[in-house]
DNA sequence: AAGCCGTGGCA
DNA sequence: TTGCCAAGGCT
């Protein structure tokens, strides 16, 4: 959970989650829609899947038992050399450094570096010197206290450099270039998006249409299928020819980000009335071009159905409506 | 190896 | 309001 995601929004989220998978065994059996809601609202939602197919990685081909190394926890699907190193030191005292971002900016001014630290070989290169760093004893301690260093003193803007155990050791401070020490992660600029989001309503049984996405935004998560608004007139006219259904486009937009798209979007209703023809869903799914598999939900539950903030956003807004 | 992926919190 | 970004990993 704590891959690239603040801690303070981690802690509450993860003691709700080991009360309900408290266990390997727990985790690997878990529901997918258990999953999700458990994950809900943290983003990255593959971190979620890949966690469930590490513990089905453990008690199946390991027999439940867990690696104990760094090097064999690197095998585990979701768990690259940041979370192996962390296990691998706390667990198994095996000295081996943890370079996450905190680490990387630490060593970014101990060294002076200010330039090429985030890029795979600069890390490499923060991984080996750090690597030489780690004492005999508790590894993982030291670990801890680095990365803790970096949240707290050698912070990324406001630095307690006064406050530094070792500020007499730190080239950026003797040479004035906390500043610059380490240089901004290179970042996408912004891209606009546009696009719809499709609210399917079967009001004979007043039931709504959540999709398995299967490509573009929140692809391999569940929630209202999307469509670039580019498509949204070609999808409008096949809708037109079904004469079972009529659609309405909701007045008030919805903004989100997404990574570094931001996303402006409207909501499109479908509804089916209330004798609809014999057109069968899968029909109507292949003549919309969404090869997206769905359940029909009764709309008094979608909201416990939804694990996005996305589609939480898109179910206020047609709940609004409705 | 660079590009990609979600969200909430904070300045 | 807007931009920035976090205890990264996968492809």
């Amino acid at each position: 959970m704590s891959q690239q995601t603040t801690l303070a929004v981690v802690v509450p989220k993860f003691s709700e989650f080991v009360k309900h998978l408290p266990t390997v065994y727990d985790l690997a059996a878990c529901d997918q829609e258990i999953l999700r809601q458990l994950w809900s609202g943290l983003g990255y939602y593959a971190r979620a899947r890949n966690l469930n197919k590490g513990a089905k990685f453990i008690v199946e081909k390991l027999e439940g038992h867990f690696p104990q190394s760094y090097y064999e926890w690197l095998k585990i699907p979701g768990c690259g050399s940041y979370t192996a190193s962390v296990i691998a030191s706390i667990c198994f005292n095996e000295k081996v450094a943890c370079v996450d971002g905190n680490v990387v900016r630490v060593v970014s001014r101990l060294l002076g570096l200010s330039e090429d630290v985030w890029s795979s070989s600069g890390k490499s290169a923060i991984q080996t010197y750090v690597d030489q760093m780690i004492p005999e004893e508790r590894p993982g301690d030291f670990n801890q206290a680095i990365m803790e260093l970096g949240a707290t003193v050698c912070r990324k803007s406001k630095p307690l450099c006064l406050l530094c155990p070792i500020q007499k050791e730190c080239l950026a401070f003797a040479h004035n270039c906390v500043e610059i020490c380490p240089p901004k992660k290179p970042r996408r600029d912004t891209v606009d998006v546009e696009l719809f989001a499709l609210v399917f309503w079967r009001k004979a049984t007043d039931t709504v249409a959540i999709a398995h996405r299967t490509k573009g935004f929140l692809s391999n998560t569940v929630g209202f299928p999307l469509i670039p608004a580019t498509e949204a007139s070609e999808v409008k006219q096949v809708l037109q020819s079904l004469l079972h259904l009529q659609f309405l486009e909701l007045s008030s937009k919805f903004s989100h980000n997404i990574t570094h798209h931001r996303i402006s979007g409207k909501v499109l209703v479908v509804q089916e009335l209330e004798n609809p023809s014999i057109t069968t869903e899968s029909v109507l799914w292949r003549e919309l071009g969404l090869s997206q598999s769905f359940d029909w939900v009764p709309r008094s539950v979608v909201a416990s159905k939804l694990s996005t903030s996305f589609d939480n956003k898109v179910f206020k807004l047609f709940a609004n409506y409705k």
